[in-house]
DNA sequence: AGCCCATATGCAACCGGTTGCAATAATTTC
DNA sequence: GAAATTATTGCAACCGGTTGCATATGGGCT
């Protein structure tokens, strides 16, 4: 059906040798050759298969794009990001979704199966015995989003949630709440323990102000609303920093539901800056996760694997900065304290 | 490095074919052999090169997933339900983000090389000359989300956005609204045209009712904001059917800053019900588009093209059905008109 | 014209599987 | 127990390319 190598090769009168010679840049052709085979490959409508040819020359061009972070609307964002890189690398992205898997083993099996070049994960609360078991089969591996440390297993590339932490607790320090909450999401994300040390690291260093923690069972708006409502049946802190823009919506939404107001009665901060967060019936401060400067970091540090496999596993930290909007009270006159 | 089929066989002391029928089901082997097979398999660690064997077989099992909503939140939810329904087929998605593309032919070169078995077009504003070019390049085509008629030229499933048009406009009739607005989605798409057809032919019945329209520039709150606030800065509509949620979440945004309410001033119908549209801080009445059975229905499509690549271009059309909630004005007391 | 070297081309083997066909082994049938 | 089936197995060719090696081919130089 299809026209294949040995067609063109046909019909231009030359060796299969020279057909696909003239498709591979850098190989040994002469310009009249390579005229002729392209008129030839034109005529049919010829294009090489990329899956035959990666039997030989072992790399196939598809990267493994990995998530089970589909309920985040700031992961449309992540996924446009990514394909669009790897699309303008030359690269194809095989998409993963493990939303219902709990075994490396057999997503090993599969990505090996396909024989993708190599892997990017995408995910913060993917537990990194994935990103370890796509190492192991030998695959270079970026997890972007992943928990950055200071003895990478595998290139990780995101934020510092520890300093992320902090960086909520001088927030709400520097505008005197002296009750504050943590609300984080998924306990077990190490994402979530992260930014729960760095939190509650910083307050530590100042014993009169209240620490109250708790968390939300998924990344969500109904997750966030429930916690918040749950917070609310009790005595409720005055500010919240919350794990995820998401969640900082969703509670929003019982405190309004409640009839209090925000920043007035509880001040919330989330993290993220998802576009939603700006909009201005929302209008929420957060920290921002500098998503565009992880992907791109991402692709560059897989593309640049791909070529050095070798590579030793680095960790890449962005600085989060926080974005102020309107659900936290201001920040108290100059010259205070 | 990874083991092949040669490897499996010397182990085992058996042939290559032996091995390559024990992996494939239904291929004639005694069960003692594919024992055999399978313990030397395990040893090695052994799983088959899905690429090498599609180039006998003839297909590779991936299906080209085709899209370039990628700022729309419902087309998260659209991707994960999708590459979730492909998995549980055994199908793997390679992922193509068109939001650049404007030339089919090169999309077409590019899943040629990739040897799709089949594509599924998730969009509801990409030309339709994308999927027909699917077509003619031989690959099984749904497109989900497109628009649908009744002489189908390729598989499509989706909802009848003139009905959909029609059920807002009736929406608005009975709330007693006398000046509508339509203001849909980027003009050039089909879906936009459709439901305006709809809006319109419904209220042609209504010669006391004043229709105005207008378009955003693109499906996204910034768009659908700007757009409300021209409107506000003329003689704006009693109410408007939005082409899309996110692009009524953006009028809502737009209304509010003026100090009017809704749906006391303004009365604002979306159509989607993507899950934003329920939190309560937003609450806005709309017209569900059944995304589930979209799904469904398109992999069912694909599946079975699959096997009979002759059947024959179908339309499913999935009814719409409206979500009441506050941002239209109440039905008037039963008994009127 | 003759020689040398660089460049282009073709041959044939190979990448990791599959499959038609013939040969062999295991069952059935009588 | 022998013949006729039927189920298994291996051989070898093939899928659509790539690539090392040997053989042209051509140009430059004396």
């Amino acid at each position: 059906m299809t026209p294949t190598l040995k067609d063109v090769a046909a019909r231009a009168g030359v060796s299969r040798s020279a057909v696909s010679r003239a498709f591979t840049d850098g190989a040994s052709v002469s310009a009249k050759m390579r005229k002729i085979v392209e008129k030839a490959a034109e005529d049919l409508g010829y294009s090489p298969n990329a899956l035959a040819s990666s039997l030989t020359t072992g790399r196939t061009k598809m990267i493994g794009l990995i998530s089970n972070n589909f309920h985040n609307p700031i992961f449309l964002e992540v996924f446009d990001q990514f394909t669009r890189a790897l699309q303008d690398n030359g690269l194809r992205p095989l998409l993963v979704n493990l939303t219902d898997e709990t075994d490396p083993a057999h997503s090993v099996r599969m990505l090996r199966q396909y024989s993708v070049d190599g892997v990017v994960v995408a995910s913060s609360t993917l537990p990194p015995g994935f990103a370890l078991a796509f190492r192991d089969a030998g695959l270079p591996v970026v997890h972007a989003f992943g928990r950055v440390t200071s003895t990478p297993q595998v290139h990780v590339v995101g934020i510092d949630n520890i300093e992320a932490g902090r960086l909520a607790a001088r927030s709400l320090l520097a505008r005197g709440y002296r009750r504050v909450g943590f609300m984080g999401g998924p306990e077990a994300a190490s994402s979530t323990q992260d930014r729960l040390l760095g939190f509650a690291g910083e307050l530590a260093a100042h014993p009169h102000i209240a620490v109250s923690r708790s968390f939300a069972a998924a990344y969500s708006f109904e997750a966030g609303r429930a916690q918040m409502q749950a917070l609310l049946d009790g005595t409720p802190a005055e500010a919240y920093f919350c794990g995820d823009d998401v969640l900082s919506i969703g509670a929003l939404s019982a405190i309004q539901d409640r009839q209090m107001s925000v920043p007035e009665d509880i001040g919330i901060i989330g993290l993220n800056d998802m576009a939603m967060a700006g909009w201005n019936n929302i209008n929420l401060t957060t920290i921002r996760q500098p998503i565009r400067e992880i992907v791109t970091s991402s692709i560059e540090l897989i593309t640049t694997t791909l070529r050095d496999p070798a590579r030793v596993p680095e960790a890449r930290i962005f600085a989060c900065q926080i974005i102020e909007r309107g659900t936290l009270r201001p920040l108290p006159a100059t010259g205070a304290d």
